[in-house]
DNA sequence: CCGGTAGACCTTTTT
DNA sequence: GGTCTACCGG
């Protein structure tokens, strides 16, 4: 095959390709498969080749198929495109994530899987409500066979592309004695007659009808002219299947990926779809992109030889121009503690250096991880920001007020009426409950019109009647001001007149400040949507609190929730047997789950364009037990010229003695035997003592030069911080307090931090 | 019906 | 160490 030579001709979105990338914008007809290493130009390859496509009018922007995992990804791809091609990407209605293209699909032909087009997607606390359910329904005990593992399976069947009655007996065997697959059929019924479905029915059931009606599928295979699949080493059985149903029509698929990056096989993807692309696809055009442009020679040398411990690959090679660069560190460290605190260090080392704080990011196995660095961060006063963890539509008060919503857009969402029929409480407790759901079960109506029917009866006490009928009304006054009024302003009403915000109003405990700022920001968002059905949508699938990146913070989060991001430094912490590579992981997985560990620990180090630090600790607390840790043997694998390695345990006396506090002292639970010894005790409650403090002084001098403090605080004044509630300011050090907290005992903070109450 | 306390279980990773 | 659940007494 020949490569297309640069020619002053070009258009403009081929400037500045390599070979190889301008061969995987010009292939276009026919199935193709693109290999593209960590940090090899694979975004800007594709988002040209979907310029180009545009740009020869090979296709309109309504008939490309862009798939993409995460919204970040979907988000991006939109932005450059629309750099390229201006305004023609408005009209991309189909580029977006499996399951946000799959809704779309599915809200246009729910009747032919019984669904109404304005059903529910659920989330996962849902799902497992409805399973708890159905295992008592179905008389089993809960305790040996929990909803979570109920869960799992099903999630895992819909991963595969099976419905109910595709499962096989020896799987269905796994679950309470072979129950697995009639609680997976009363599931689905269940949902239906909800009208709601979860994440993995948004692909099943689009499978479920292009396998089953050929005139929607000639219609789709007619539409999208060219498809384009990112990261495609992440799709499952049932995303390939709808792919291929798609493609084999025009045979126009562009895949894109990387086998070492491969790091979602829990959740269902099969490595196997990009290592069976040829045999899919005959005939397919393979493009491998190699040549990286983010990382230094030592990081790239790293992580290769790490990844190439791995089996099964396709392999690549990846190489660079970048000059040498520093070699990757290797810190041993003595416990958690030291961990945060190093990081801290070598993160004001890089600021005093003039490095802008999101130029350094940590990233961990798992999501308790962040704490250490959280709660070390906050006492010096670094700004930072944790992606993941808690989506902002997984918090308590956003879920109660959509349920409030869905309610009022979706009369049949029990879920909803459950959740909300006593939050704010109203004296209906579980027994009131019970009675209703008693009730419609046997009239075999959702839950509101059960509720309506009990008002004319003696079922409830009078009370309760009450209650219950302000509430059902308040519900259907608020389904006849859908029609007229705004959907942010509905919200704004319903979250008055519920008494939902008056709760949080009562509530003086540290969060509910933020709770309240929380519901301001989802109605807020509401305004940017046309209906409160895409509203509902929007946050089901799409919202994330990637935040306002404003400010420039260092950035926390996981290796997964960092996969397709880059920054000049990087932080991989608690790089310790059991916990990288997870113990649990490798119970459970064996071989291939240490091998999708590795490329984990791969994906973590290309993330790094200058400089990767690795931790390890010594010392570990777990579950409250401190144990102690050896290193993690993917830190064996790296090539010793790349590496440079210390520890800061051989330091002695010097660095320990400046852990500030004796909470930092692992041993000082074990050897006071109860851990609320004169020293924890100090520590949580009193302030900071003597020499201690003199250190923390001397530091907080160095970092916050220039820091000059705000100005309008003043000690003895009372105010209140996001995360510890209200406080009296014991002392003002530049930019820095003191607060002897109500509930949280003293602690330092940044003054930006807190205003004043 | 509510709010408190004692016990279990826990930490992968996400649309 | 923390969080969620089950049970008990106002």
């Amino acid at each position: 095959m020949t490569l297309p030579a640069p020619s002053p001709d070009d258009p403009p979105y081929l400037a500045g390709l390599n070979a190889p990338q301008r061969q995987a914008v010009l292939t276009t007809d026919g199935p193709v498969l693109v290999l593209a290493g960590a940090g090899t130009g694979k975004t800007a390859a594709l988002t040209a080749r979907l310029a180009h496509l545009l740009y020869t009018r090979k296709a309109w922007p309504s008939e490309l198929l862009a798939v993409t995992f995460t919204n970040r990804a979907a988000r991006e791809m939109r932005e450059r495109v629309g750099r390229l091609v201006g305004d023609a990407v408005e009209g991309m209605p189909w580029l977006g994530t499996f399951h946000a293209i799959c809704a779309k699909m599915l809200r246009r032909h729910a009747e032919l899987v019984g669904l109404e087009s304005n059903f529910t997607i659920l989330d996962t606390d849902d799902q497992l409500r409805l399973m708890k359910q159905l295992i008592q329904a179905a008389n089993i005990d809960e305790k040996r066979w929990p909803a979570r593992q109920l869960g799992g399976l099903i999630d895992r069947w819909k991963n595969r592309g099976w419905t109910p009655a595709d499962v096989d007996a020896g799987e269905a065997a796994g679950f309470a004695d072979g129950a697995g697959q009639r609680l997976y059929a009363a599931y689905q019924d269940r949902l239906r007659a909800l009208n709601a479905c979860d994440f993995g029915d948004l692909l099943l059931h689009m499978l479920t009808i292009l396998k089953r009606d050929r005139a929607v599928l000639a219609q789709y295979q007619e539409r999208f002219r060219y498809i384009l699949v990112d990261e495609y080493q992440d799709t499952n059985s049932a995303q390939y299947l709808w792919l291929r149903l798609l493609a084999q029509e025009r045979k126009n698929i562009c895949c894109v990926g990387d086998d070492d990056q491969s790091i979602y096989s829990w959740r269902g993807a099969e490595v196997a779809n990009i290592l069976r692309f040829e045999q899919d696809f005959p005939g397919a055009a393979i493009i491998r992109l190699e040549q990286n442009y983010r990382s230094t020679p030592h990081i790239l040398a790293a992580a290769s030889a790490v990844i190439a411990h791995n089996g099964s690959r396709l392999g690549k090679t990846l190489w660079t121009e970048a000059d040498a660069g520093e070699k990757v560190r290797v810190l041993g460290v003595w416990d958690g503690p030291e961990e945060a605190r190093r990081v801290g260090e070598l993160i004001e080392d890089g600021q005093r250096r003039g490095e802008p704080l999101d130029h350094h990011a940590i990233l961990v196995r798992a999501q308790h991880q962040t704490r250490e660095f959280e709660d070390r961060f906050i006492s010096i006063g670094l700004p930072y920001r944790i992606v993941g963890g808690f989506r902002f539509y997984e918090r308590a008060e956003i879920r109660d007020a959509l349920a409030y919503l869905r309610l009022v857009n979706q009369p049949a969402d029990d879920l909803a009426f459950e959740r909300v029929v006593n939050v704010p409480k109203r004296g209906l407790g579980a027994k009131a409950v019970e009675t209703i759901h008693r009730a419609a079960r046997a009239e075999h109506m959702p839950l509101t019109a059960a509720a309506a029917q009990l008002l004319d009866s003696d079922e409830l006490t009078a009370a309760a009647r009450r209650s219950l009928g302000s509430f059902v009304a308040a519900i259907a006054r608020w389904r006849d001001m859908a029609q007229g009024l705004p959907h942010p302003e509905l919200a704004r009403q319903i979250l008055e007149e519920s008494g939902y915000t008056a709760m949080l109003q009562a509530d003086r405990t540290a969060e509910s400040a933020g709770r309240l700022e929380n519901l301001t920001e989802l109605v807020r968002a509401m305004e940017e949507y046309e209906t409160l059905g895409a509203f509902l949508e929007h946050v089901s699938l799409v919202m994330d609190n990637d935040a306002r990146a404003d400010e420039a913070k260092v950035t926390i989060m996981t290796i997964h929730a960092a996969k397709g991001l880059e920054f000049p430094t990087v932080y991989l912490a608690g790089w310790e047997e059991g916990i990288f590579p997870s113990q649990r992981a490798l119970d459970e997985g064996g071989l291939p789950a240490l091998e999708e560990e590795r490329r984990l620990a791969y994906v973590a180090l290309t993330r790094a364009r200058r400089q990767a630090v690795i931790l390890h600790a010594a010392n570990r607390r777990i579950y409250g037990q401190w144990t102690s840790a050896i290193p993690s043997r993917f830190i064996d694998e790296l090539p010793a010229p790349h590496v440079e390695t210390e520890s800061s345990m051989t330091g002695g006396e010097s660095l320990w003695r400046a852990n500030w506090s004796e909470r930092a002292d692992p041993f000082a639970n074990v050897a006071r035997g109860t851990g609320r010894g004169p020293g924890w005790q100090r520590a949580v409650t009193g302030g900071l003592d003597r020499s201690p403090t003199r250190i923390v002084e001397a530091r907080a001098s160095a970092v916050s030069l220039g820091n000059k403090g705000r100005g309008d605080l003043a000690v003895g004044m009372r105010v209140f911080h996001q995360k510890f509630g209200y406080g009296r300011i014991d002392a003002i050090e530049g930019n820095k307090l003191e607060i002897r907290f109500e509930q949280a005992g003293s602690k330092r903070v940044i003054d930006s931090f807190v205003t004043i109450a």
